[in-house]
RNA sequence: AGGGGUGUCGCCAAGCGGUAAGGCACUGGAUUUUGAUUCCAGCAUUCGUAGGUUCAAAUCCUGCCACCCCUGCCA
């Protein structure tokens, strides 16, 4: 028997134990309409996680009932996606595949007497569903004879009827306080060509409906989703229950994720795309699954964060800071560091000799058991960040400054002698002279100071680009800035390493942090001079 | 208003009658050639609220309050 992490986790020990079940069978059911967000990782890492925890099985379900909204390009995506993210299904399944089976199933509930051909309009069955307090009334159609109905069934998929003109309902109880038991629609006509079965049918089954049969039918044990279905749980169990299920599969919710500031539902995201305001589903300010991959977060952190929320029935908001952490503490575990800068600065060594050059070693991860290192060529001409360096600096600034000191990382320490100035007034070249003995590792200058730079070495540049992006924000929280903006793009020169860009955070009330290349450089607010440099990338935000 | 749910630290979340885990965030302090990392310490006398049962309640009972979902031939 495995511990429970979470109420889901702990329902199936019960099973288990009890006898009800001897396995697990979950299934992860997108609709292929949209792309992978990061909603459904959550989802995807409790179905899988069943799947391996209890070593039961899990399949790709997808839940295609709707023809008018669902397209092959999805089901590859979403394909892609999971593949990302490194799980591995049993099955591909679609509702498509098993339209014979439901098709046989509803004339059976017909047999049965639980369903009846209904010639009501859309209009006129919501008329007379009744309201939240108030009962519906029953149709008109509801007692035709069952070999009517059959008959009138058939007659639906042979297309002898417009759309809408019928429909096949449940008959449960017009008066039953759940709504989604009035005599639910489970089939209607609906001339629409189907991504995979094409013109063969002209009506569909509807989710209520085609969804307890397909986890039976794929042998589900445990049909795990989200909290708005609780109240279709009953019709879920009705299906079971009437066309005799044995074993029925048990629906169980737990409660969606939503990210603090991120936007995460499908149709305003399918808005973005379609409205051009995003380059499309994969753009890195996107919150889904490919959009994120493109930011540069790794899958391993993403599942790692989907597990660390964990699964529960309470509505709740996780902060993205969470989800920061958890990529920063992948991230440090494993990125590959380099040196980067985003806006060159020239830096002259002055009294460095000419013609000299050193041959350094760089650790590619400090963290790594077996380190590897990677050479990096000193000598007279460099380059630094220009946020490394400040003409009016804030007390307690690490980094340089006229007349202060400062360690190239793993290289030497260098005091700014002068500044050469454009003619706008902006520094363009600094002026240093190194301390030859301070060099790492072998530093005997005894000068003591705190700040390390990074830099790079002209002759091996290579000019790559570098983008930052914003999260979208919502516009609730965030008026006027709905799908935010790309922030700032930088040319950047890169020394002999990979770049990916990735910009973590834009909770401007917290601190702002971000990675560069691998490298991690946290900044806190309470430095005033970090302070104006969240006010401008904030405005550069706003643009 | 009828039905279905949920309320434990700023944010997630364990707990299932025996006297409040953990993570994120935050705050101190130590190490540090990344203002990172690492380390150590601190961080709910209290579990939406008011009563009740009990030797004992976040856990059981009752009332109240707040929030979420439901009136698609969407999923």
């Amino acid at each position: 028997m495995v511990e429970a992490t979470n109420f889901i986790e702990q329902i199936i020990n019960e099973e288990l134990s009890s006898g009800k079940v001897n396995g697990t069978y979950t299934r992860f059911p997108p609709e292929p309409n949209g792309y992978l967000h990061i909603g459904h990782a959550k989802s995807l890492c409790l179905n899988f996680g069943v799947k391996e925890k209890y070593n039961g099985k899990c399949n790709l379900f997808l839940d295609d009932t709707n023809p008018s909204k669902e397209k092959e390009e999805f089901e590859q995506a979403i394909k892609k996606d999971i593949e990302w993210l490194g799980f591995s299904y049993d099955e591909v399944t679609h509702a498509s595949d098993y339209y014979e089976q439901i098709y046989q199933f509803a004339v059976k509930e017909i047999e049965l007497g639980n369903a009846f051909v209904c010639d009501m309009s859309p209009e006129e069955i919501s008329a007379n569903r009744g309201t939240l307090t108030e009962a519906g009334k029953e149709s008109p159609y509801r007692n035709r004879s069952i070999e009517e109905n059959l008959r009138l069934f058939k007659q639906m998929r042979e297309g002898k009827f417009a759309d809408g003109e019928k429909c096949l309902r449940a008959k449960i109880d017009m008066a039953s306080p759940n709504i989604n038991m009035r005599d639910p629609v489970i089939y209607r006509i609906l001339r629409e060509t189907h991504y995979r079965t094409g013109d063969k049918w002209c009506i569909y089954p509807m989710y209520d409906f085609a969804h307890p049969i397909c986890d039976y039918l794929q042998g589900v044990t445990h049909s795990l989703c989200t909290l708005e279905f609780e109240d279709h749980r009953p019709l879920y169990d009705w299906v079971g229950i009437t066309l005799g299920f044995n074993p029925k599969p048990r629906q169980i919710e737990f409660a969606r994720l939503n990210v603090t500031n991120l936007v995460m539902s499908k149709r305003y995201l399918k808005k973005l795309v379609e409205d051009g305001k995003v380059d499309g589903w994969d753009d890195p300010r996107m919150p889904t699954l490919t959009g994120l991959r493109n930011r540069g977060v790794p899958a391993e952190a993403l599942k790692d964060f989907c597990n660390r929320i964990g699964i529960s029935k309470a509505n709740s908001e996780v902060q993205i800071s969470y989800l920061e952490a958890c990529i920063r503490e992948y991230l440090n575990a494993n990125a590959e560091r380099a040196m980067a800068v985003l806006k060159p600065l020239k830096v002259t060594i002055t009294n460095y000799p000419d013609n000299q050059t050193e041959e350094l070693d760089f650790d590619i991860n400090p963290n790594e058991e077996i380190k590897r290192t990677r050479k990096v060529t000193f000598s007279k001409n460099i380059f630094i960040d220009s946020d490394d360096f400040s003409l009016a600096p804030p007390p307690k600034y690490f980094r340089l400054k006229k007349d202060g000191y400062v360690r190239l990382k793993n290289a030497y320490i260098i005091k700014c002698d002068d500044i050469v100035f454009d003619k706008d007034g902006n520094p363009v070249e600094l002026l240093c002279s190194y301390v030859p003995e301070s060099k790492s590792g072998s530093d005997t200058s005894g000068i003591k100071c705190k700040g390390v730079i990074q830099w790079v070495e002209e002759s091996t540049c290579i000019d790559t680009e570098i983008r930052q992006y914003g999260y979208l924000l919502k516009d609730e929280e965030y008026p006027g800035q709905d799908f935010g903006e790309r922030m700032n793009e930088n040319s950047v020169k890169i020394f002999n390493g990979k770049v990916e860009p990735y910009v973590m955070e834009n909770d401007f009330d917290k601190a702002y942090q971000f990675l560069r290349t691998g490298y991690f450089k946290r900044l806190k607010l309470k430095d005033k001079e970090i302070l104006s440099e969240i006010v401008s990338l904030k405005d550069n935000f706003n643009k």
